[in-house]
DNA sequence: ATCATACTGGACATGGTGTCCGGAATTGAC
DNA sequence: GTCAATTCCGGACACCATGTCCAGTATGAT
């Protein structure tokens, strides 16, 4: 039943530890060689040196391994987030540095999860909103000297889809006017950009 | 050659412009009921009642045509913005209201394109996230009075992700603590948080 | 009315999926 | 080291979606 894989509790067969190992690890390979969508779950097989029928043995499919590595993964993230003494609250958000740091060691891992293959409609549409933001970013002053361009369209342009994605998702009440404003100010106030005058 | 759709050009064959029509609307349709993985080019063409051989002289697969819609609809969008006699300058973006709108106005297509059907690899991490970043808003105080902190949640999670995202993607020369300090900065003065003493 | 073009439906090969099985190989317990 | 239990293997199977092709029919353009 346990799945883990990072930290690897013991109690389970070396056998469906070592293979469940090398499932992990091939698809974590693979996704980067051709994108997700295109891999097979006999791809992940031959890579891993593992029979196909034994894979369905662990995973019901593609998708539950990669829920499952990703899972592991995550977990085992959090673990080392609560064991290095949880820093001072001098900061707003404390999951972020940790996650920053987990991505940098485990470059090629959350490369390969948060890659945009560019072939899912949230590639399509995020191209669209950060080549718009970036226009309207391109002229601009944005404030805090030092802070890059790059880093500004991204930030903006994530948080737009996220908010756009919410308040389609919920029954709120407010009008595109009112999120409109709500998000304009947010994003104002970060990238600290005065509100032009008239 | 031409897709288009949502305004419809002219100049092409009645039958080919009624058939792709017929299509976009169909898979549309569809992805709120099963979701876009689930969906085959067979159903699509049982909706629109369309041969599925004809749906291949159109598109070459179901990616396709999903492109398709979406950006013919992006460019509807685009073209009704400008033709609104371009708003004054007065606010810091100027894509992000007629998004909103245009997703009012055609709610479900927008859910169909953001809805996250859960399946992929982003929603995961995406759930994670939120799920982050919600427990460490709980307690702390959001300025702005009328915020609410769902949408400080989601404008939240939303910025980091693609930060991440971009930071990984690129060659950046910032170290882990630089993007995230860079994060922190951007995200706490757009949520309207003072940095916690000490 | 005529011609070009698009639609149809059915057949076809292909390739991936998920299941099942008997036999071989490993493991953990003793 | 032996032995029973578990896991792995690999091959076969039915199933389903994909994408291509074709001959026949319908429909739009002029």
């Amino acid at each position: 039943m346990k799945i883990e894989r990072v930290g690897d509790t013991g109690a389970i067969d070396r056998r469906v530890a070592r293979t469940r190992a090398l499932l992990q690890d091939a698809i974590i390979a693979l996704i980067p060689e051709r994108g997700y969508a295109a891999i097979t779950v006999d791809d992940i097989c031959r890579k891993a040196n593992v029979g196909r029928s034994t894979f369905y043995t662990h995973y019901t499919n593609k998708d539950a391994l990669r829920s499952a590595t990703l899972e592991a993964h995550l977990r085992s993230l959090s673990r080392e987030r609560l064991s290095k003494d949880a820093r001072t609250g001098s900061w707003l958000f404390e999951f972020s540095l940790p996650m920053f740091e987990h991505a940098q060691a485990f470059r090629s891992l959350h490369q390969a999860l948060l890659a945009s293959s560019g072939d899912t409609i949230h590639d399509q549409v995020r191209e669209r909103i950060q080549r718009a933001v970036r226009t309207e970013l391109a002229g601009k002053r944005i404030g805090e000297a030092g802070m890059p361009t790059e880093f500004a369209i991204q930030f903006i342009a994530g948080a737009f889809l996220a908010v756009l994605g919410w308040w389609l998702s919920t029954d709120t009440k407010l009008s595109p006017a009112e999120v409109d404003e709500l998000f304009q100010k947010t994003a104002g106030q970060g990238v600290g950009a005065r509100r032009a005058p008239i």
